[in-house]
DNA sequence: AAAAAAATGATCGTTGGC
DNA sequence: GCCAACGATCATTTTTTT
C-alpha cells in the first residue's frame, strides 16, 4: 500500500483529531446524546465570559470561518453545539458548499496552521460568496446532493455532526441505509464506550489468564477537560496527536507477544474466550494492524470491533524475523495447529549461506521486522570498509556500529566482510510464501519490496485461521480487505481451505496483478473477484455481491498501518492519519456484511 | 533523442515497552 | 537508558520505453 490507499476527502472534519474525539464521548450514559460533540466543552464554556475559544477553534478547525462561527453562535447560543452546526452547515450549504469540505478534507494540517496566522480568518465566506452565489431560498434546489442528504438524517434524528461524519466515511453517494448502518454502529461502539467509563470491564473475575486490558483512570479525563492549551496545540503545523492529557491507552501488550497462543506450548495457550453477542458470526472476521501503534489506537479499534480483545503476536515465533502484529478476530481460539512445513525459524536455518559469513560477535538469531525500505549499498560499503581492517575482531566500538546498524537494517553476511539486505525471494520466504510469489508480471522491483513490507506473515495468521478447516469443510467464501500480495488467499490456501469465492479489494494494481497471477497459477478452482477501492463497496454493492454467494464465511484484512508504524517520522498521525482512517472502512463494510447477511 | 519509469541514497524524530 | 519500528520525501542518477 502507501501511495495507493489515499482516497480524496477521506480526512474529514469530525474525527480528524483525537482531541475532537474524546470531546464527543458521552458523559452521560445515554446514547442519544452522543451526537452532542461538546459535553465536556460546553459545560466549561458556559462559565467563562464570551464564547469559547475551544468551542470557536473546534469549529474553525472543521473548516468554518471564524465569521461563520462566530455568527453561528450567536444565533444559538454557546451550549447548543448541534445547533451551531447546523447553522454552520446550512451556511455553507447556501454559500457553496464544495470549496469548504473539499479544501479542509485534504489539507486538514496546513489548514489548522493557516487560521492560527490572525488575519487570514474571515475571508472565507468572501471567497466564494461572490463567486457564484445564485439565491438564498432556503430551499432543497440550492443544497448539494450531500446537503439534502444530510438534511434527511438530521430529519431521522441523528445528531448532525455524526451524520456528516458517517457521510463522510461511507462516501456522498452513500445510501440511507448504509448511512444509516454505519450510524447505528457507531453509536454501539459509543454506547460501549461510555460503558467502559463505568465499569471495570474486564475485571479479574476470570482469574490470572484473563489480565486487565483496559484501566481507564476517569480521573485523567477530567483534566484533559480542563486543558486550556488545547487551542494552541491544534494550530501547532504539524498536528501532534499525541498529548500526555490525552486519552490514556491502556492496552496491555503481552510479554512475551504471543497471543492466546503459539504452537508447540500447550500450557501457555488459552483456549476459550468469551465474545459479546454482537461479534458472533457469521460471519467470522480477522483484523490485523501494527501492535506498537500510537497509545490510544488499539483501545480504539478494540472499542469498534466489539471490544473484543486484540491479539498480539510475534511473527518471531513462527518465523526467523519479527513482526509485532495486532489482532482482532471473532475465531474460535481452541485447536489450532499450525501451517507445515514448519518455516525455519532461525536466521542461519533460513538463510544457510550466511552462516559461514558470520561473525562470532553478531549474536542475532531473528531478524528484525521486515519494512518496504533497504539499506543503500553504500552503506553496506561503509560496513564493508569499518570491518575489513581488523582480523575477524574489530574493537568493541565498530563491533558496536557495525550492529547497530544491521540491526536497523536487517543486514546479513553474505561474504567476507560484506553484509547485505535481504533480497526479495528471502523475503517472501520468511513471510511464508512462495519464492517468486511477487516476482515478475510487470511487476517492480521496489514495488515488489513494498508489497512484501505490507504484508501478513503467512504461517502467523494460517496459524489463527486453521480452526476454521474442519467448519468449512466444503471451502469459504471470503471478503478480502486491503489484500496486498493476498497474505490472507495464501494462509487459507496453504490450510487446504478451499476458497470458494473470495472478493479481494486492494488499491494497488500490482498488487491485484500479483493476487490474480497467483491464483491463476496456483489453478484455483473458484472465483476471484477484484475490486479497486474501498468505497466503491458500498451497501449496494456488498448486497448485490452477497446476494450472488450466499453471504460471506470470513471478512479479512488489515488496514493500511502508514500512519501509525513507528517508523514512520512525518506522518505518524495515528487512526485519523490519511491511509489509517482507512480502517473505518473496514469497520463499515464489516457491520454493513453483518446487517445484510442477518436479514 | 526525448520522455517516462525505476532505482538510489541521504535525511528526517518520536514513541513506548522493557 | 536501550532499542525497535508493514515510512515519507526529495534530489539525482540510471534504465527502459517510445
Amino acid at each position: 500500500m502507501g501511495s495507493n490507499a489515499d482516497k480524496e476527502g477521506s480526512d474529514s472534519f469530525g474525527w480528524d483529531t483525537e482531541d475532537e474525539q474524546e470531546l464527543m464521548l458521552p458523559s452521560s450514559a445515554s446514547p442519544r446524546c452522543f451526537g452532542n460533540g461538546f459535553v465536556g466543552c460546553s459545560d466549561e464554556a458556559s462559565s467563562s465570559a464570551g464564547p469559547s475559544t475551544k468551542l470557536i477553534s473546534h469549529f474553525v478547525g472543521m473548516g468554518f470561518s471564524r465569521d461563520m462561527v462566530l455568527t453561528a453562535i450567536d444565533e444559538n447560543g454557546e451550549a447548543n453545539t448541534d445547533a451551531i452546526l447546523e447553522t454552520l452547515l446550512t451556511y455553507s450549504a447556501l454559500e457553496k458548499s464544495p470549496p469548504k469540505t473539499e479544501h479542509v478534507a485534504c489539507e486538514g494540517e496546513q489548514f489548522a496552521s493557516e487560521w492560527s496566522s490572525s488575519e487570514s480568518a474571515g475571508d472565507f465566506l468572501d471567497d466564494f460568496s461572490d463567486e457564484d452565489y445564485v439565491g438564498s431560498e432556503d430551499n432543497d434546489e440550492n443544497l448539494s446532493e450531500m446537503e439534502r442528504t444530510l438534511k434527511q438524517l438530521v430529519g431521522m434524528g441523528y445528531p448532525a455532526a455524526e451524520a456528516a461524519i458517517a457521510i463522510e466515511r461511507c462516501g456522498q453517494d452513500a445510501s440511507i441505509m448504509e448511512l444509516t448502518d454505519f450510524l447505528c454502529a457507531a453509536q454501539m461502539a459509543k454506547a460501549a464506550d461510555a460503558l467502559l467509563e463505568e465499569l471495570p470491564r474486564f475485571g479479574s473475575n476470570e482469574g490470572e489468564q484473563r489480565r486487565n486490558y483496559f484501566n481507564g483512570d476517569p480521573r485523567k479525563k477530567k483534566r484533559f477537560y480542563a486543558d486550556d492549551n488545547w487551542e494552541r496545540k491544534r494550530q501547532k503545523q504539524r498536528v501532534r496527536h499525541r498529548d500526555p492529557n490525552e486519552e490514556i491507552d491502556t492496552t496491555i501488550i503481552p510479554n512475551p507477544m504471543v497471543g492466546f497462543g503459539i504452537p508447540g506450548e500447550p500450557w501457555r495457550a488459552r483456549h476459550q474466550r468469551t465474545l459479546p453477542d454482537e461479534a458472533i458470526g457469521p460471519p467470522y472476521f480477522y483484523y490485523e494492524n501494527v501492535a506498537l501503534a500510537p497509545k490510544g489506537v488499539w483501545s480504539t479499534i478494540s472499542r469498534y470491533l466489539f471490544e473484543i480483545e486484540p491479539e498480539f503476536v510475534d511473527s518471531k515465533y513462527f518465523s526467523a524475523a519479527a513482526r509485532k502484529r495486532g489482532y482482532i478476530h471473532n475465531l474460535p481460539i481452541g485447536n489450532r495447529f499450525p501451517l507445515l512445513p514448519i518455516p525455519p525459524q532461525t536466521i542461519h536455518e533460513a538463510l544457510p549461506m550466511t552462516k559461514r559469513w558470520w561473525p562470532t560477535w553478531d549474536s542475532r538469531t531473528k531478524l528484525n521486522c521486515l519494512q518496504t525500505c533497504l539499506a543503500s549499498a553504500q552503506l553496506t560499503d561503509r560496513l564493508r570498509k569499518a570491518v575489513e581492517d581488523y582480523n575477524d575482531n574489530p574493537p568493541l566500538n565498530i563491533q558496536k556500529y557495525v550492529m547497530e546498524q544491521c540491526r536497523k537494517w536487517n543486514l546479513v553476511w553474505v561474504g567476507k566482510n560484506k553484509v547485505a539486505p535481504l533480497e526479495p525471494d528471502e523475503i517472501e520466504s520468511l513471510l511464508g510464501f512462495a519464492k517468486n510469489h511477487t516476482r515478475g508480471g510487470g511487476i517492480s522491483r521496489t514495488e515488489r519490496l513494498k508489497g512484501l513490507g505490507n504484508s501478513f506473515q503467512v504461517d502467523t495468521v494460517a496459524y489463527h485461521l486453521s480452526v476454521l478447516k474442519d467448519m468449512f469443510p466444503n471451502g469459504m467464501t471470503v471478503l478480502s480487505l486491503f489484500s496486498g500480495i493476498g497474505g490472507a488467499e495464501v494462509a487459507l490456501y496453504r490450510l487446504g481451505i478451499h476458497l470458494k469465492t473470495v472478493v479481494s479489494v486492494e488499491i494497488s494494481e500490482t498488487s491485484r496483478n500479483i493476487l490474480r497471477s497467483w491464483w491463476e497459477s496456483t489453478n484455483q478452482s473458484g472465483n476471484l473477484i477484484d475490486i479497486d477501492d474501498v468505497q466503491k463497496l458500498d451497501a449496494d454493492k456488498l448486497e448485490q455481491l452477497i446476494n450472488s454467494f450466499g453471504g460471506f464465511d470470513l471478512v479479512i484484512g488489515g488496514s493500511p498501518c502508514n500512519n501509525l508504524s513507528g517508523s514512520n517520522r512525518v506522518s505518524r498521525d495515528g487512526l485519523e492519519g490519511k491511509h489509517s482512517s482507512l480502517f473505518y472502512d473496514y469497520f463499515r463494510i464489516l457491520n454493513q456484511v453483518k446487517v445484510i447477511m442477518a436479514k
